[in-house]
DNA sequence: GTGCGAATACTCGGATACCGCGTGTCCGAGTAAGTGAGG
DNA sequence: CCTCACTTACTCGGACACGCGGTATCCGAGTATTCGCAC
């Protein structure tokens, strides 16, 4: 089981939105130069990402990426189900009715499969957690294990210049 | 993201041996039989559960699979470790390190990465429920919700013949 | 000096190849059982 | 009748193709800016 690396770079992305903190457009060249990222591939995540009204894009010059909420309202559930999908790592094939279960009533088969249930409430275990945090979280977390990131960060992206000129 | 379908083969196939309940070895071709698997590819996902220690094989005539050890002490993390791999779904790259973050100093890198850290957290919480539930208690849900199954299965097996000819 | 219009350069967006991993299949090595002959 | 060795048939086990989804890339549609010109 692998999840996409599209949730690694979209989150690093979405932190970084949350380090700037202001509504001034970011062009997917820019987020890209500060990771390291191929740019056209990671266009492709972000474009997940405005499909599920995480960001917004303003097209034309002077446009790029911004978020479409506040990173308070963003959570990590939200980000995995706009780049991996709604659907279930396991998927219930239901082979419990073939075969030997074949022959069975069709009414045994009113309740889920056993199987499927136990794997389901795993699932729901590991939503509720990603549910549980947000971008603004993680934010803080990064905040108080590096400091100096945030401000690395907004350097990177030509913001808060480091002396006002006069 | 996407879990192998073997999980589920393996599953149903350890609720089947768990069904069984003795040490009579059971022919991979039977137990695709049961389920309508494609015999030599679930023959594949099995000796995965071999080189885990949840089953036992027996070559030669009369051999086949059987349990290793006791439903009870059989987790369904123990299954997903054996056909999915030991690594985690989201796998960090580091890519904090690239590119805006290359020119802070190394020592700003001990802290496991933000990002990191809460995927991994959500996972734990996966692995965690997976851990809580073992093959006997798949059983004990399956009888609880379709009290014929087991019998059925028994019967596709060979097993529990319906009446002694003499 | 000011308003307007077209050219421009920059942005995102979706359509298009590539590649690795899971899926599926096959045949060979190994072993326990069965069988026949010999004692 | 018992023992033993051989044949046999069956099992698992790993090595070999195939296909799909994620990965990576490119070029086109669209827009705000900008420059030049007329008034």
């Amino acid at each position: 089981m692998r999840m996409g690396q599209g949730v690694e770079w979209t989150l690093h992305v979405l932190l970084a939105f949350a380090w700037l903190d202001d509504d001034e457009p970011v062009t997917v060249q820019q987020l890209a130069a500060s990771h390291e990222l191929p740019v056209a591939y990671l266009n492709k995540q972000l474009q997940a990402l405005v499909r599920a009204s995480i960001l917004e894009s303003l097209p034309g010059a002077r446009g790029g990426f911004r978020l479409a909420r506040r990173p308070e309202a963003i959570t990590l559930m939200d980000v995995v189900v706009a780049i991996e999908g709604t659907q279930a790592a396991f998927r219930c094939t239901e082979i419990r009715q073939r075969g030997a279960g074949a022959a069975m009533p069709a009414a045994s088969f009113a309740e889920p499969c056993a199987v499927h249930a136990s794997m389901q409430r795993a699932e729901l275990a590991w939503r509720r957690e990603l549910a549980a945090q947000t971008i603004a979280d993680l934010r803080a977390d990064a905040d108080r294990h590096a400091p100096a990131a945030g401000a690395a960060l907004r350097r990177a992206l030509g913001r808060t210049p480091q002396r006002t000129t006069t």
